[in-house]
Parts: C-alpha cells; structure tokens; sequence
DNA sequence: GCAGTGACTAGTA
DNA sequence: ATACTAGCCACTG
C-alpha cells in the first residue's frame, strides 16, 4: 500500500453517472502535476477495492487506451450502465460531463 | 542513485 | 482535425 490513499478518496467522491480525469482527480488529492500517477495508481488497484476507476477519463474526454484493450471495453459498458452516453468517436456526451473538456470536438 | 516506463497534459507543427 | 514533443512524477529493476 502506498500514498494513494488520497487518489482513492477523490475518485471514490466521483458521483454515479459522472467522469473526472487523471489531472483533476491528481489536483483535488494534492498532486496536481501527478496526473500519470493517478493512472498508475488506478492500475494497481487490486479490484476488490470500492473504487469506481471507470469514472476517470483523460483530458480529452475518452476512455485513455492501456495495454489490454479488454479494460476499455469493460469501462466503457460501466459508464453507459450508469446513464454516462457516448458519441460516434467515443468522447463523453457534454450532457454527463461534470466539466468540459480541454479540445473542441467537430 | 540512474534509466526506463506509463490508464497524462499542454503546446507546437 | 491529427501527429509529435517536451514536461511531468512515482514506481521498478
């Protein structure tokens, strides 16, 4: 177990139905320059952990691609079971987004 | 302690 | 709009 604990907190703060990405969840724990960590800290979560790791999404509004793209799937089909709608390009529907995203979308 | 790595971001071309 | 680059910071070998 590391210092993550604060990462887990906020991610956990994330209401159903919602998204937040790795830089705001890095800057409510106190790490605002630790966005990658925040990735890594949700990748070494065990899973028994009740952490809802499908709410954080990255800047763009996607769903960030890992090795296994299995994962994605899986987070994707969570979120549209919590009402969370996505585009033709697999960007979050602004309707659900808690904030804007950082890029225009077409 | 150094080098490589990654579920990130912001900037530039 | 997409592609590449440079910072970023904690973990691993």
């Amino acid at each position: 177990m590391s210092g993550w604990a604060p990462v887990y907190r906020v991610v956990k703060r994330i209401p159903e139905g919602r998204v937040s990405t790795y830089g705001q969840v890095a800057a409510l724990a106190g790490m605002p320059r630790a966005a990658r960590q925040v990735g890594y800290a949700l990748h070494a979560l065990s899973g028994d952990e009740n952490v809802p790791w499908h709410r954080v999404i990255n800047a763009k509004g996607e769903i960030s691609a890992r090795a296994e793209r299995t994962y994605a799937d899986l987070q994707r089909s969570l979120l549209e079971a919590e009402g969370v709608g996505f585009d033709r390009r697999g960007r979050i529907d602004l309707e659900t987004y808690g904030w804007k995203p950082r890029v225009r979308r077409k």
